[in-house]
DNA sequence: ATGCATTTTCACTAATTACTGAAATTACAG
DNA sequence: CTGTAATTTCAGTAATTAGTGAAAATGCAT
């Protein structure tokens, strides 16, 4: 492999690390999406230096999560992998994965708390800070639900627009 | 502890467990929030059944995020700590926070992987993926900078536009 | 300075999470 | 079907991360 990208597999290893993403898988994913070709299990495991039975638990959790393309080669028994081509789709891909396991359970949460009737004073202290947070929480997931709709150049468009938004809003 | 705020701060604790933030700083940090009063670290290790120095690690953590603020209460030797009473605060230095330590350094490894000259076509290929990350991580950072200097309620306007923004644009 | 309350540090243990190799399963060509 | 390549599962082990208690350090009132 060569340093250049080797140093990005290990960098998004890392990284991977702090995201709750285990470490090789993190590393499987940034060497496949580098990869031009469809890449296979066998060529993982030798890459990154990883077990054969690792790289196939890795290769189901990035299946689960979206992240890759199952695809067969002709005349090849292997199964192959790429990742999507447009990396805004990624982006959105991981953004909604990641809003599914860590903020939707917890807006059910707050949801149920909100409804049980305050015993004491400090129940209804905790209830009004927690539907200040479902409040903001549900505003900004609404709005990116709805951003996820734009194309990239819309995007693109918006995303430079930046705070100018603020002069059209005023 | 009222069995409403248990709920909470035990799901919390679950929660920053995913986030990579450890469960009982976590929890911590929730009963944090929902107390009205300024909270001392024997009432955290009682309340939450940790250790008091596990207590002291993790208030120290949640100091190092800037996600609690020391006040001293007068005549009481110990050190109390309240969040901060705007949640769109608290949402703010969080996103901040994560950004140092997930995007921040990313974007760093990129730039420099972005300056090599590519040996082959791999290489070639795999600059050009480093490259659309870039762009599009530079472009949402750089966006959600200006973002955060909007005033709540500039915020609450654009984040009820939604895909609205579209429209403006074109 | 001395003594006491509070906080921090740290070596150790507990718990969790990641990884492996061997065995079992699947799936396809002949 | 049968044989073989490929994949998956899983029990065991390794590595990492979290939590504790005891001891050290800090800081303040007297």
């Amino acid at each position: 492999m060569s340093p250049l990208i080797e140093s990005f597999v290990r960098h998004f290893g890392e990284m991977g690390n702090r995201w709750g993403i285990n470490r090789t898988v993190g590393q499987m994913y940034a060497y496949i999406v580098l990869s031009e070709a469809p890449v296979n299990a066998d060529e993982l495991s030798a890459e990154l230096s990883v077990s054969r039975s690792n790289v196939s638990m890795g290769l189901k959790e990035l299946q689960s999560w979206n992240l890759v393309r199952l695809q067969h080669i002709a005349g090849d028994r292997k199964d192959y992998f790429t990742a999507p081509e447009d990396v805004w789709e990624i982006a959105r891909t991981l953004l909604n994965e990641r809003r599914k396991r860590e903020i939707d359970p917890t807006l059910t949460v707050m949801r149920e708390l909100l409804m049980d009737k305050p015993t004491d004073t400090s129940e209804r202290y905790a209830q009004s800070r927690i539907e200040d947070m479902y409040k903001l929480i549900e505003m900004m997931t609404h709005w990116s639900d709805e951003i996820q709709r734009l194309s990239p150049k819309q995007l693109a468009r918006m995303l430079k627009l930046g705070a100018g938004v603020s002069k059209l809003l005023s």
